[in-house]
DNA sequence: TGTTTGACGGACA
DNA sequence: CTGTCCGCCAAAC
């Protein structure tokens, strides 16, 4: 494993955990801040390597048209209706829940 | 080293 | 609104 992939990673879990809870983030968006501007599906590539019970809030990332594509959605609309993110239609408002950076 | 895959995104019908 | 298509590109195969 290089250097350039590790820091890729570390910077995406650092972007992660730096979402605000009550926000939601899309993995474009976190591509976009990691530096990597065309790499949305690394992010989703790196997220579902997290070992379960992380401590990193991956529930807080959707796509960009705000629904869950991860195959864990089930847990992630729980964690997200915890935080009080509502889904209206199975979708997530941007302009309530979007993190503005 | 060539091919396929994919927690994406955006354009289009 | 839903469904389809294509560009993207590191990883996995």
């Amino acid at each position: 494993m290089t250097e350039t992939q590790n820091s890729a990673q570390e910077r995406v879990w650092q972007i992660v955990k730096a979402i605000p809870p009550g926000k939601i983030a899309t993995y474009g968006q976190i591509a976009r801040l990691a530096g990597m501007p065309t790499h949305a599906r690394l992010v989703g590539k790196i997220l579902r390597a997290l070992p379960v019970g992380t401590a990193l809030p991956w529930h807080r990332v959707v796509n960009s048209q705000g629904k869950l594509t991860n195959p864990n959605r089930a847990e992630q609309k729980v964690r997200l209706q915890a935080e009080g993110i509502v889904s209206v239609s199975g979708r997530i408002n941007p302009r309530r829940y979007g993190w503005q950076v």
